[in-house]
DNA sequence: CCTATTATTATACAGGTGTATAGACAAGTG
DNA sequence: CACTTGTCTATACACCTGTATAATAATAGG
């Protein structure tokens, strides 16, 4: 007996850097994981609901990842750094969460779109708290940390998703560039902090 | 006789906030266009060729108007409200070159992306500028425009990627959000260029 | 005007797709 | 045991896709 998660590793497998999950079929999958075609209406409506399942199950995976780097990155020195090296380590990785969050962010049916808007709103979410306990640590204020901590989400998954299919020898360069951009949000959102303050 | 032009508009015709340049067929195009499906060929090796054309001629277009948008704003007071606004007029128009280019930029093929992210290039390139323009006016000197520019770029097509499809009324609130993080950007690359200095 | 070349078409094929239908098999219940 | 119930499969249908081939229409050259 198959499982909705089977389904799901069976999409899985399929997806890779050249390989969107919009382009999935209903029977592709079904062949990947072994069943017959009929047998996937048994577990999804359609592909569209594997796919947000996958977006789900994806996002929530990120997180975890990213839940424990935020851990190791109290003392506010580098957290910035050390969260982007997390998103490169696992952008080079063979786990292809993060692909598939980033290359599916405009693209597919509504329910998708919105599936992957979600998990961006939870990401924002997390980061937002960081911003906050960051600025507190520096002493700094910080203006609308919604908006910068959105600011900051929408930038990584989109530069990540220019570089994701980049030779790896110039991820490093990529990489100080997402930094810098970063950086320059958090003192931008600080600045407009102590201007409003005066 | 039919020319290339045609076959893009027909290409144009058939796309919509709901309907992705990647999930064009062939087949679909050379009905559009009303010839037959073997008369494509004439014109393109396959529909990614034509899409790539769709890419540069949106970006092309694209260019053009906000291009005269820069003109208008030379005093350096509200660029940034100034150009934000023209984005959001481009967003409720008729026109689909904007959807196009937020829509696609993670999907499809290699070929594809790699227009895409020529085009935001282009736009990096006359931002970068502009940012630099804008800083000699104001006197406020700036770190590293390129990568302001590249992540106010970045930024605003990841946005408008997601807000493209939002009833008119709240693409006001997402306008503001729009200017306020493109703010924090040009306040924080200033800010730095100031600590550099000292 | 006839011909050579080019542009466009119609037809056809092999393969893919989603899904409706009906049968096969195992599991649980009396 | 017989019987129902839920799960899976095999077959089939209609439709769409890209493209190879051959026939047609249009154009240009002599």
């Amino acid at each position: 007996m198959i499982s909705r998660e089977d389904l799901i590793a069976a999409a899985l497998a399929l997806l890779g850097p050249h390989r969107s999950v919009s382009t999935l079929s209903l029977r592709e999958v079904a062949r990947e994981a072994g069943i017959a075609p009929n047998s996937f209406y048994r577990h999804f409506r359609d592909v569209d609901e594997l796919a947000v399942a996958l977006i789900e199950e994806a996002g929530a995976a990120l997180r975890k990842i990213i839940g424990s780097a935020r851990l190791r990155a109290t003392d506010g020195t580098n957290v910035v750094r050390g969260s982007i090296e997390v998103f490169m380590e696992q952008l080079t990785s063979d786990e292809k969460f993060l692909h598939i969050l980033m290359r599916e962010g405009t693209a597919g049916s509504d329910a998708f779109k919105q599936a992957v808007e979600t998990q961006l709103g939870y990401f924002e979410e997390e980061l937002c708290s960081d911003l906050i306990r960051l600025a507190e640590i520096r002493g700094t204020g910080i203006h609308e940390p919604e908006l910068a901590a959105k600011a900051i989400t929408r930038l990584i998954f989109s530069v990540g998703g220019s570089i994701m299919d980049l030779p790896p020898e110039k991820l490093g360069d990529a990489a100080e560039q997402m930094i810098a951009m970063v950086r320059m949000i958090i003192v931008g959102s600080q600045a407009m902090a102590a201007a409003h303050r005066s």
